[in-house]
DNA sequence: TCAATATGGTTGTCGCGAAAAGCATTGGAG
DNA sequence: CTCCAATGCTTTTCGCGACAACCATATTGA
């Protein structure tokens, strides 16, 4: 009955293989992108995402509620990392003049250039231990898995809460 | 030249939609996973994954170089949870005899106990956001892919920490 | 016009994880 | 036998993220 080929419990060999898989890449890989871009150009990997999102935007300019969207974030958790950013000179907040409960985040010269510096080795890492790792199909199929499973998550995320009470608002 | 279709820049659409995918998965599915298991048992995602490789264990006992291992965590990191998890009876911690240097961490009935308790509620969670979101097909591809990650993480960690200085030991 | 509510961000407090320093025990070398 | 290095784990310090409370501005309704 206890078979050596030990897997978790309600999930089947292959299941459980991925399910496994997928738990220790989420563990092991992150460290990893932190390190290489803290020891190299002083950023975490959020930092990072934020650079490249306002980067991205036309005028490098862009909304809190905006940024954090876009970079997966809580309003408070992006405040605190715009705080410090903009004490190091990488970005500048200004009031939106339309509406002055709203704060504005703008890309500085100083933030364009270490985004610059940073991108290149960053993205060689990703090729590294990630695009270069894998074959063509499976590049596709992972865009296709992550977004399947993102896609689950939203649907949890809104029938979830409310978990006997029938589901329906 | 700057198409509306913003991809990051030294990767191509494909390549870019993968590793945006990867990253926002890896940011979204642990906070989910966690809050699932705190609100219903109590545990962090970690604590849950301590008590499955003790209970997969032949006598549900490991010393904590081995269930460091066996979690992908650090040792400092696996000594506070094991003294939280201990205060709370969930497994206890004994000086090994053959090495009194070492300890021998043991799952308690009470650590059974909330570990069978939560596991059908958290395997249930992971099919609806993982397992039944994806097709057999993508599951076995998302474990080969983890499998390659994992891999050229390995590689990296031997070969990367000495970067521009030959490579090679 | 003025209150009442909603929206947009910021600021505490708390707990966890990382890194480095610290103890205890063991295994060898002289 | 004694000293020294190596191993196994714990503890301390620090910074970040989550959650909740908070302040300021906008918008709505009477």
């Amino acid at each position: 009955m206890e078979e050596p080929n030990c897997h978790v419990p309600g999930l089947n060999a292959e299941e459980s293989q991925a399910w496994r898989g997928l738990i220790r890449t989420m563990q092991l890989l992150p460290p990893v992108l932190d390190a290489q871009l803290q020891r190299d150009d002083g950023l975490t990997h959020f930092e990072f995402m934020v650079l490249i999102m306002l980067e991205l935007e036309p005028g490098t300019t862009m909304r809190m509620t905006v940024l954090a969207t876009r970079t997966n974030a809580t309003l408070p958790r992006l405040s605190n990392v715009c705080a410090r950013m903009e004490d190091r000179g990488l970005i500048i907040r200004s009031v939106c003049p339309n509406d002055r409960r709203a704060t504005n985040v703008a890309l500085t010269g100083a933030g364009e250039a270490v985004l610059s510096s940073a991108k290149g080795r960053h993205i060689e890492l990703v090729r590294k231990v990630v695009i270069d790792a894998l074959t063509p199909q499976q590049i596709t199929a992972l865009a296709e898995i992550s977004d399947s499973i993102d896609a689950a998550l939203d649907r949890h995320a809104a029938n979830g809460p409310m978990v006997g009470t029938a589901g329906k608002k």
